[in-house]
DNA sequence: TTTATCCATGCGATTTGCGCAAGAGTTGGC
DNA sequence: GCCAACTCTTGCGCAAATCGCATGGATAAA
């Protein structure tokens, strides 16, 4: 047999009361019961821990000893649930996740930010890469879940939406076409076209709405970094097409955004996790606040500050 | 209500067997009480721990986070009681003794050079003084007993006797008394008697033996310190009259040593405990080698070697 | 399709835990 | 010197927890 933590317990509070009445009614419970919690222990390590007289309760060597264990242990298993139960309400722990550079640059700092003033202590990780990679980090658990588009279902995936993403028309700021408040593909397909890298999720969504309209045409430029691509639009390079969230990367040149139509192009960002998995808590705590925030179904406003509210 | 170890060890044993029939085997008991166990941990955490279908049990990350926190507590008690036993059997701890200053280095060394050769982790303290302040240490509670002549019975103390050590006389080499194989307390009450301090216990009896010949003089010369006065000797300043244990501590100087007589006077050395109170295990050891050591009732004989054995 | 394996659960027996109340021993006041 | 008050121990009975057995349901392997 061995010691439980409720004898250690009773030991503790009758060794720190020196009372078995007293440490009783700290414990809420009869006397008695301390009485045969320490004679079961005393029993147990076949040694006397407390020399009671009538009067006094003091304390042997061993006695000593096994209160110093005893508060070890005790405390050990107190604290250790504490910390467990905070990890479970989602109050400590990490939350990682994986994203797209936009969504991590644009959407997440003011998500992060009132999440952390929620839960200081939960460590937040982001990771952010083009969608290929961003699955790949839920899948491989790296991450706990993603904010992404998802371009094929996966049985070892599920996903739900999140946001629609429109594509809006992004031109030098004297272009001819920027008198205009609204512009179609077809408008754009007359323009050189600079599109982003051929990884990129969006490049698939240009592609595709070109070719809806009957537009072949490679693009005029390719530029994985969305900064470049502003910089090439603002020297009159050419036009391009990017999600509203994507815009506010395009850095300082002096360009123009109009709402594009013809086909009105959006693109879905899902929250994917893992088939079958539960999510830590903290992370689970974090997609409540990012669904929230409103922004389940919603569509990014051309403005960037969308979720200031 | 709180978690019991009970169910904390029941789910480490299955999360690390990954598998409710393992962990049963290893535990011995009955599958269905862990299945019992961890279902209740689950229902008390509010959580799912494990995800387990038919073939596989597999760790949430909440199962994970557990895991962790259930080594750790569990580990504490395991590795706590374990310390604690050792403790209580002597094998680890303190051994803390009072005793004078001819015990301490005469008698003490061999014992507890046996006592560590048995019991390596048992750190021994020794404290040596003159009678007055070893009895303090008792009662006070810095030594957990003492070896010590005891001059006033005290109800705080218990004591029993260990060992006898008889006066014997001390001469300078070239003293006309060294003739002789035995000495009188008469034959040193006609020559200058040099005494160890006022403080001593020894003194308390080598007064009591001149008294008890009627002998009343005062010492020639009185040093607190056993060498100094061997030193004394050995100049030819007068004889003086010491308890065999005392002996080895006389220094260098060429005296020579008698049997006394007329009467054989002894000083009696006790182990003075605190009335009332248990000895720590590794005290308690201790004076098992001490008392196992045949020096029960037995006297000093004259060599100093007599602990050999 | 059959068989084997694994976890969950109903059931009954046993053990454990608990409070009540009475007992035993000591202190302090009258 | 006796009684009242206080404290720990212990006998007893009830309630709850724990356990193992046997069974059921589900799935993977043969």
């Amino acid at each position: 047999m061995d010691t439980t933590l409720r004898q250690l317990t009773a030991y503790l509070a009758v060794a720190r009361e020196a009372s078995f009445t007293a440490a009783a009614a700290q414990l809420r419970v009869s006397q008695s019961t301390l009485s045969r919690a320490v004679a079961d222990l005393e029993r147990m390590l076949g040694v006397r821990l407390l020399e009671r007289d009538t009067r006094n309760v003091q304390l042997t060597a061993a006695g000593e000893e096994t209160l110093r264990v005893a508060e070890q242990i005790v405390d050990a298993h107190r604290s250790g649930m504490k910390e467990l139960r905070r990890y479970l309400s989602g109050e400590s722990g990490v939350m990682a996740m994986a994203t797209l550079p936009s969504v991590a640059a644009v959407l997440l700092p003011r998500l992060v930010s009132a999440f952390r003033r929620q839960r200081p202590e939960v460590t937040v990780r982001i990771m952010d890469g083009l969608e290929r990679a961003v699955i790949g980090r839920v899948l491989s658990g790296d991450a706990d879940f993603a904010v992404t588009t998802i371009g094929a279902a996966s049985d070892r995936l599920d996903h739900r939406p999140l946001i629609r993403d429109r594509f809006r028309a992004v031109l030098p700021e004297s272009h001819p076409l920027a008198d205009r408040d609204e512009l179609t593909w077809e408008d754009l397909a007359t323009e050189p076209f600079l599109a982003v890298g051929p990884q990129s999720s969006v490049r698939r969504l240009t592609d595709a709405a070109f070719a809806q309209v009957g537009a072949t045409a490679a693009p005029a430029a390719e530029a994985s970094n969305v900064a470049t691509l502003g910089g090439l639009v603002a020297a009159g390079l050419g036009v391009s097409a990017l999600p509203a969230l994507v815009l506010p990367l395009l850095g300082p040149g002096r360009v123009v955004q109009r709402d594009l139509v013809g086909p009105v192009v959006e693109r879905r960002l899902d929250v994917v996790v893992r088939a079958r998995r539960t999510l830590p808590p903290a992370a689970a705590a974090f997609l409540e606040v990012l669904e929230e925030a409103r922004v389940d179904g919603r569509e990014v406003p051309p403005g960037a500050s969308w979720i200031a509210r």
